[in-house]
DNA sequence: TAAAGCACTATCCTAAAAGTAACCGCCTTA
DNA sequence: TAAGGCGGTTACTTTTAGGATAGTGCTTTA
């Protein structure tokens, strides 16, 4: 398990501008590294998901589970502890008479935003372009 | 609205009613389930890289295997057919002296530009946000 | 009293991903 | 004649993700 940022080098944010506009193709590690950093995070079937049941309102281990096709209780856990470790999501306890939990994202998980609504809407005309403008039903 | 769990009871809902007075649960699969069918394309930890490499100009085998860190032939050989079957790839052969092989990528692949995107600015202030506030430099 | 919900954990296991290393025939350059 | 580039393939091993199944201690509900 390897939080690993890849390389040394931090492109101010001119790299991938760069290397569009000048057409030198010598360097596209300036964008690969940042998406490879991005992808450590977002890896897995199951992250981006259990990122979506929260921020809809699932707080509960139960629902996000139950909202979540095919997840099973191990796996869920499992990405839950990766999640708080990388700051997108906060666990709490509440000392009720039944000790209840509560996943919440963080601010910071909102700025995973751009990237589920990117892929959100290529998933989604992905599926047109597989099974055509009728299918509607899912497959899973 | 969440008054249960301060310890004063609340007639509780079973989830699944909770579910169906707030219209949460259909919202989040018909998120969810469009990203999954994206992240099925593209995880692993290579076919991005490999189709930014190639968008940079790279198209001969040897010249995209070097242009990214860690790559092995064989993995990149198995990646660039699964990029072909998904209609993100074209392989093209020259009958010259010696037989020249060239990749590049289709129109569909540049549809996922906005995904790139998004993945490379956050994958860049993510960095960022790891290394950059107490300016210690901890990359390997 | 039994069943069921909650939030998990444990164990075992398989399939896939990925790494390592060698090797192919063909061609060019030194 | 050797070294090295090209576009890969083959065989073997390790690592990882994730599925299946069960069970924990607690509480509430029927």
């Amino acid at each position: 398990m390897r939080a690993d940022i890849a390389g040394e080098r931090v492109p101010a944010l001119t790299a991938k501008e760069k290397c569009m506009e000048t057409g030198d193709h010598k360097d596209c590690l300036g964008v690969i590294m940042p998406v490879r950093d991005a992808l450590d995070v977002i890896n897995g079937k199951w992250k981006l998901p259990i990122i979506i049941a929260i921020s809809r309102g699932h707080k509960r281990f139960r629902d996000i589970e139950r909202n979540i096709p095919k997840i099973t209780s191990k796996v869920l856990s499992k990405e839950l502890k990766d999640l708080e470790a990388h700051k997108l999501v906060k666990r709490s306890v509440f000392d009720s008479q039944p000790v209840s939990v509560e996943y919440t994202l963080t601010p910071y998980a909102a700025t995973l935003n751009p990237v589920i609504d990117a892929l959100f809407t290529w998933g989604t005309e992905h599926r047109k372009t597989i099974f055509g403008s009728s299918g509607s039903n899912g497959a899973h």
